[in-house]
DNA sequence: ATAGGCTCTCCAGTAACTGGAAGGTCAAGG
DNA sequence: CCTTGACCTTCCAGTTACTGGAGAGCCTAT
């Protein structure tokens, strides 16, 4: 299967797909004799696999260290564990400055008039030392 | 005031006080004799507001836009309003998708025993297809 | 034979810095 | 006066995960 049939079955950019041959996170199943890159079933596999670990937020390294653990049948569901738990902190992390943001932000918003004068709560906010 | 007392009075590194003035976002005040760069008092104002908008998640040129009416006395506070609303509408966005990645991410470790073998709900589950 | 639609490689750019190298400046101490 | 050390300068490279484009090769159909 050529690069565009294979991108499209995974859901990716060629682009994407590409990139991702370049850096050696999927290689293509083979090399036609003109050089075309070649996907069968098991790289499209390993495509899916990426593009939803990445969709998870996982960055290109975990999604290494994910692919390793999918393609290695005696490795233990406490290692993959591991590295999703620590993912999960992240987002619960980024949650929390996310909710700290936003309340900020809408009560800046409630402040201000939003008039055409050009008193307005939002600057001062902001302009205000940490 | 030389770059690293205006960095220290904006709370932020050197490198990034000088990175605003290559892109021309905080011009400092004045250049020694030697090529300092000078800070006056209103040049650490504006790298305050910039440090508190990114904070706030806005982008560079978000900041440039907020600088600009910032300075500018006669702008209307619904200007601003304008910008803070589409930056809070962005925010809440993110954070359903944070949500929905944290739920599922959340309900996989759940369903993953954790143990020494190999199977594994969180693979399973990032192997699904679309 | 040529037109189109693929594919290839390589280069550059994105956002917003960050790190490092090579070299200039300045005040204090010996 | 000289040196030491802390600053400062510029410029270049790297980061993340792609994305866009140029220029050229390949393949199929008409």
């Amino acid at each position: 299967m050529k690069i565009s049939h294979a991108a499209e079955r995974a859901g990716l950019p060629v682009k994407t797909v590409r990139y991702y041959a370049d850096i050696g996170l999927v290689d293509p199943s083979d090399r036609s004799a003109a050089g075309y890159r070649s996907y069968d079933h098991v790289a499209i596999q390993r495509l899916i696999f990426i593009r939803r670990a990445r969709a998870f937020g996982f960055g290109i390294s975990e999604c290494r260290e994910l692919l390793g653990l999918y393609e290695d049948d005696s490795r233990s569901s406490a290692d993959v564990k591991a590295i999703a738990k620590r993912r999960l902190a992240e987002i619960e992390e980024k949650q929390k400055e996310l909710q700290y943001l936003h309340d900020e932000l809408a009560h800046l918003i409630t402040a201000c008039r939003g008039d055409d004068r050009p008193a307005c709560p939002i600057i001062s906010g902001l302009a205000k030392p940490a």
